[in-house]
DNA sequence: ATTATTATTGACTATTCAGTCAAAAATAAT
DNA sequence: ATTATTTTTGACTGAATAGTCAATAATAAT
């Protein structure tokens, strides 16, 4: 009963996501996402509840999904920036750890890092 | 002529380099900065400009000292958040990743990244 | 001792921030 | 068609933000 959502969260959360990968957790605003979304706040915030639940809403769709820049980008702003702030983040990473702990995973990540902040492109 | 400043820069750098560390560049406010190192807005701006200013002093500052932990810190913070808005810091970056380019830095990154954010510890 | 110069002080500003909420709109269920 | 329920809307709030500046204090140079 009463209306359905004008959006599909998963679409975005997409948006968000990479929102959130080019500004950094900190430096992407509420403005930004509305912005970027086309939603307007209180959509946002009855669908999400905060600004954290939108980060952990996109980080743990990127887990379950395909595309490795995703996945990549927004793991490396969670163990930055928002692991220190929530637990719960801090645990989702943990997890993820602990499930892709092969011999190679810190050069896996120093490889995104340098990515991330195009150091390195593509190939290199 | 005229009086001599009341702190030693380099003390307050390091100051200002563990808070950027424990916050995140934007996660730090200059209140913040200003309750850690005791000096008040007025004299850190007058000496460093800006809050970016304080992060690329503190950042060139660790690169030319000895604490790897202070260095690495700021590597992370800088490749992260910082470089995506200052081309000075990104290419702060790129100089110091052409001189210490080895087989294992993407390794050493990603080792110093899950410390930072406490999946791995001291020996693990 | 005077003075020119520099540093300190901290109140102030304008902007941006995350989050709220009452009203309006839409609609699923009856 | 009515109604109960849900979503949307966007103006609003109080707090926090980076940065400024005129006044004061200190002092190095003369």
């Amino acid at each position: 009963m009463g209306r359905n959502k004008k959006f599909d969260p998963t679409v975005v959360l997409h948006d968000i996501g990479w929102l959130f990968i080019k500004n950094g957790y900190n430096g992407t605003s509420l403005d930004d996402i509305v912005k970027v979304t086309g939603i307007l706040r209180g959509s946002l915030y009855s669908t999400f509840g905060s600004k954290l639940g939108m980060f952990i809403a996109a980080f743990e769709l990127s887990l379950h999904e395909e595309d490795p820049q995703l996945k990549w980008g927004l793991l490396l702003i969670a163990m930055l920036e928002v692991a220190p702030q929530s637990t719960k983040v801090a645990q989702m990473i943990q997890t993820w750890y602990a499930t892709n702990q092969t011999p190679d995973i810190e050069a896996q990540i120093g490889h995104a890092l340098l990515r991330h902040s195009g150091i390195i492109t593509k190939g290199e």
